[in-house]
Order: structure tokens, then sequence, then C-alpha cells
DNA sequence: AATCGTTTTAAACTTTCGTATGAAACGGAC
DNA sequence: GTCCGTTTCATACGAAAGTTTAAAACGATT
């Protein structure tokens, strides 16, 4: 595992010595996981000695929540801030299509986004799969304040949708997002020329439409659920 | 990681040596990934010795592909057999719903059988973010047969839907499985008293209905793309 | 210029990993 | 009983991991 350039963007000696270290493991742990990068891999990165992890972090795994703290809050408020500004733009009530369409954005937006370089949300797959934060920090820190504040507006949108309909919807919604994010990687990294790659604003449409439509009729279900296959 | 006593089923000195070693390999894997178990614990865990691994299959990363290719076939053709028995039904073309939750079952079914303890899958999670089988065998032995069969029969069903629709649909149905199994893994691990832990056919029931009401507005999209948001 | 706390460095330490080795134990065939 | 191929065993090896250490280098203050 030669990573001996820097492969951040702007960090080759300005910044000090923390920054750079977080931003080569950040790299560096979105690409190969926790495990699959060594402290001295990180040092080298940051074109600094190994010892350097240790003293400003204090072990590997100090480091490893530190870059998790930087995007926490950022990533957070990025998602609750586009439910908000859906959900309290004039002109009447928003349409499903423009929450769902406004949360997907923002979702990805770390995918996207060319600072980050869209590393981190691979990070994120990651560690759903395997563990290495504290317990329930990920729950307490993104799943549950997001959660909350989608449901909320999901349920406002819909007035027919139930409490557990709209985290089931959630759950469908963010399933389709992670997903989507995971076929991504895994064809990027299979070079496999039969699997046909998707645009990811048109795969976003997709689940766009394809949720809303699901969630109207989660929704209806409540009020009147003799209709059932009537297409 | 203390696993001395044997984790697997039916296995502590009966079944052949390989056979051990498969179950416990298998066992430790899907609990702590490919990197996450030493070869070391596989052997306390099949109470045999260290060399072993090496002696029958060669090194452990042979050892971790004939784990999965034992499970190959047979999910894939659960997978399959399970499209194929509805489509196959007598009695005029099935419901969209009757497929999706056959599909689902399928999928789901390593989840809930008591013989493999549901471990399997969570190893196919893993196994999608963080490759250590040989290039490619993932997606020629599992992906793209059951994709392909899947995408025909639902195209069979919804004549409206074009190849393209057929394989986001796939991708939000097989999104939404995956997810809802991260998820039950996710908070079986953490013991997060807010967090409400759902049913899982309670799940699928869900992911039935919310797919296939989303797979026919993608349906609709070709005929007529006038009524889009009519409710 | 000397001093003192901070940072950086090279090297070593301990542990753990996957693998290799060679001897011991086993089990039929003759 | 002896032989021989197979299996099991304790042990060792080199590599790589995370961490520690003590000395060197640095920088501001006096």
């Amino acid at each position: 595992m030669d990573v001996l350039s820097d492969n951040t963007i702007g960090s080759s000696s300005d910044k000090p010595v923390q920054e750079r270290l977080l931003d080569a493991a950040e790299g560096l742990f979105c690409e190969h996981g926790f495990e699959g990068t060594s402290v001295r891999d990180i040092a080298a990165a940051a074109g600094c000695n190994i010892a350097s992890v240790n003293y400003y972090f204090g072990g590997k795994e100090k480091l490893y929540l530190e870059v998790w703290r930087r995007h926490f809050n950022l990533m957070r408020q990025a998602r609750i801030a586009s439910i908000d500004r859906v959900m309290s733009k004039e002109g009447g009530e928003p349409s499903l299509e423009e929450l769902l369409a406004s949360y997907a954005d923002a979702f990805v937006e770390p995918l996207v986004d060319k600072h980050t370089g869209g590393r981190f949300i691979k990070l994120m797959a990651r560690e759903m799969v395997d563990r290495h934060l504290p317990q329930n920090i990920f729950l307490e820190e993104m799943i549950i304040p997001v959660m909350t504040a989608l449901q909320q507006a999901l349920i406002k949108i819909c007035p027919g949708l139930s409490e557990v309909n709209a985290r089931l919807a959630i759950l469908s919604v963010v399933g389709q997002l992670v997903h989507t994010i995971c076929a991504e990687t895994m064809l990027e990294q299979s070079n496999y020329p039969e699997m046909p790659k998707f645009e990811l604003a048109e795969v976003i449409r997709h689940i766009v439409k394809f949720s809303a439509a699901g969630i109207r009729a989660c929704a209806e279900q409540k009020e009147d659920r003799v209709q059932k296959t009537e297409g």
C-alpha cells in the first residue's frame, strides 16, 4: 500500500500537523477502512513522524473518532437544514417529491462534493457494517436527530402517515440511498463491462419518484384500506 | 477475542475437520469480518490445530473463498427459484406484490434460517463494502444472474417498465432489504432504548407495499407522463 | 547565550498476524 | 510387526501492527 504522496487536496506542509494528520487519516480510512490503514501509512501521507499520531491524538482509535467528529456536525446540520429549507418554504405546503429530492441531495452531497473528494460517505457505509466508533455515537449524533426531523416533516406532508409507517418509509429511502453508494463503490472497484454504470443524478431522480409513490401508498393504507391493487 | 467454545450449531467433533473449519470460519467471518478474525481463532473454534487451515485449504484467503462457495449456489438458486416459482404459478399472471414478497423472503431467508443462524447475510453486507473475494466473483456468481432473472420477471409483470427502470427498481428493492439487515445488525449491537426494534416480517410487508407502488409509478411514467402529482 | 517547554525524530518494544516446518501420532496394507 | 501415506501437533519464523521511549531539534523568553 505505497501511499507516499499526499492524497489530500491542499495539505502539503502549510497546514498544522494535526490537520494534515486528520486529512490523511480521513482519506486512508475512507479508502481502506479502519483496519486496512496503518498508523505508518497515515503518518507517511501526512508527511510527519509515526509518533505524531499518538502525540497529538493519543492513539489510532482517538484519531479515527476525531475524523468523524469533524463531519458529524456538518452532515447532521446539512441534512436537517435541507429538510427545514423545504418545509419552511413559502407558497403552501411543499410536495413530497420536493422534500425527498432535497434530502437525497443532502445525503449524497458528500459523495459529489469535490472538496472532500466524496470519500467520506464510503467510510459511513463501512462504519455501518464494521463498527469502530464508540457505542451509540453514530446513532445519537446522526441517525436519531436526522430521522426525527425527517419523520416529522413526512407526517406533516402526508397526514395519513402513521409514526411507525413514517419510520419504515425513512428506512426505505435511506436504504436506497446507502445502497446506491455501496453499489457505486463496488462497481468502481470491479471493472465489469456488462454492469451498467448509472449516473448518480439519474438514480436519485428514480429514488424520489419511487419513494414518493411508495410513501403515498403507505399513507393511503390508513384512510382507505379497501383499494389496494386498484391498477 | 476469547472464542474457545464452538459457536456453530452441531459441530463438536463428529463432523470432519474441513467442515468444522468451514463452519467455524463462517461464524467468525460473519461476526468479525475477514481481517477481524485470525486463523488462530478459527482453529480454536473448530477445535483443531492452527496448521489445519493451511493443510486443508492452503491459506486464510482460500478458506474464505470456500466459505463463500458453499453458499453461492444455494443462495442464487434460492433467489432464482423463488422468482420462477411465482412466475410459473398457474392461474394467470402473478401480482407484483406476490413477486416482491417471494423474492424478499428468499433474500432474507439466510437471516431468519436457524440452521445458519442468520450470520451469513452479515458477511454479504461486509463483502459489499470491504472486498476480499477475487475480483468480480460476487458479481458473476450472485448479482448478475439474480438481477437478470428478477429484471425479466418484473418486465413481464409490468409491461410499462423499461429495462433501465427495472434495474433501478431492483436497486431500490435490494437496497431496502440490505439496509434492513444492516440496521438490524446495527441495532442489535447497540442496546439503544429509544430506537424502535422492528419485526422483520413487518418490515418486509412494508417493503413489498412500498416497492410495488414505487415500481408502478416508474412503469406508468412510460405510458402517461402527465399526471405525476395527482394526489 | 542560556534555558525551558514543545515538537519532531529514529529506533525499539510488545503483540499479533499468516504461514512454514519437522516431528509425532494415526491407520490400514502387507 | 513393519511400513508408508495421511493427519495432527507444538513450535518457530518473518512481517507488520500499535505504541513507547529517549534523545535531538526547535522556538520563544529571559
